[in-house]
DNA sequence: CTAGCAGGATTGTTCATCAAAATTGAGCCC
DNA sequence: GGGCTCAATTTTGATGAACAATCCTGCTAG
């Protein structure tokens, strides 16, 4: 019988310290959109509202400032990330490494890690196809996480994964324009059909093409919403 | 005029904040093998040799662990990581992806850029060629940092930077070996000439093998320490 | 209208406290 | 003697209150 419930349910989400489990929480928040770029994460509200001390949640937050989620000025407080354009650049090339050499080094690749990439495309293209668009580009984010988890190293993983949420902070600003990056879903199709089937080198260029034109499209929104921002 | 200065003295190394000091230090102690592999961080005992109260000292640990320097355990506190083999393999695939992909980046590259190769290099061969071992490790690394800074990303930078930090750890718990790295100098001057002259395709080739057999080396190390410790 | 100055709010940091779990060690049984 | 139990001690995980330093805001004075 719960007697007394904070104001979130407290989960402990791994078999690990309470600062971490925020620190979850706040990732998660922060991926959906719910607490946008520039919102001031201040921490006797937020330690309230999550039902933990200040000091656990200042542990927190210092994990999504190392994290690149976060930004942090001494006296000012900790708010979150907003990209620019620099950013988004950065993001782009470090994506291109990573992947790049993945579909490079992918003929060493079991055939069965090969159909899980296939398995990430089906599913997106379920969620686009139901229209589910945010869904859907959480689910294609997956299938080019699936391509770097062919280099079977955990690290590149964890790296590309801060990476992602980073850049997710981009269409966190603009909620609607993530129908836009369903567009990706069929090239994403193109570059798994051409890995399965061995056509490394087309699909090294086919992936280059589309994190090129990726790239574009979110240096623009994040433009765009320096503009709006700007008014 | 210092009325009391603490064990270490604290000095601001950031325009930041006392936590990102601490894991500075604490980085800096264990890179130099002085807090070795299996070290337990007790919190209490180090906050008194730092001079910062627990809560901040605990902030710090956590960055560690959260860089990977440091494991964690619930009630039992953090530890210096102890590197296993699957962990050497993980790095020097992560290494492979990233420097590799920068070599064969590298036609896009600056001729400064090019150039701040070879400085480092020089540096290490100077190093070398005096006996001071450990620094011309230092140097080496500095010069694969300077490769992978070809691709223009700070966050694979910042990458880079923490995975040769893990990688330290292996040599931390087996200080005279870092002699042995030093014979890599020679080997980081081929791939930078090749490099440097254009030949891509050689350097990509040369590095690929320079890495193979430092993996090979690590390896090894590991397993002696390992086996050591069972003595 | 602007400079500057209170006063309140927020941050950075420390300290003291408490429960929970791990570690230690003494005593005990076989 | 070897191995066990169980209590005392230590260490961790987490909280809340305190305080100085800095910021922000809104008011006043010129």
């Amino acid at each position: 019988m719960p007697d007394e419930i904070h104001a979130e349910a407290v989960e402990a989400p791994q078999g690990d310290v309470a600062a971490d489990a925020v620190a979850d929480r706040l990732r998660e928040r922060i991926s959906r959109g719910e607490l946008p770029p520039g919102t001031p994460l201040r921490d006797a509200a937020l330690a309230g509202e999550l039902g933990v001390s200040r000091n656990t949640l200042r542990e927190a937050v210092r994990l999504l400032v190392h994290e690149g989620l976060a930004v942090h000025q001494l006296y000012k407080g900790a708010a979150v990330k907003r990209l620019d354009v620099a950013d988004v650049h950065d993001i782009y090339a470090a994506r291109r490494c990573v992947e790049l050499r993945a579909v490079e080094e992918s003929v060493y690749s079991p055939t069965e890690a090969l159909e899980n990439l296939d398995r990430r495309v089906t599913e997106a293209e379920r969620a686009a196809a139901a229209e589910r668009w945010n869904e859907a580009g959480t689910f294609s984010l997956g299938f080019h996480r699936a391509v770097v988890h062919l280099l079977g190293s955990a690290r590149l993983d964890r790296f590309f994964d801060t990476t992602a949420a980073q850049l997710r902070l981009a269409f966190a600003e603009f909620p609607q324009e993530q129908d836009f990056q369903a567009q990706y879903v069929p090239r994403d199709r193109v570059v798994c059909d051409l890995l399965r089937s061995g056509g490394r080198a087309e699909a090294a260029t086919a992936l280059r093409q589309y994190l090129d034109d990726s790239e574009r499209q979110v240096v623009d929104m994040v433009r765009a919403a320096a503009a709006a921002r700007q008014n």
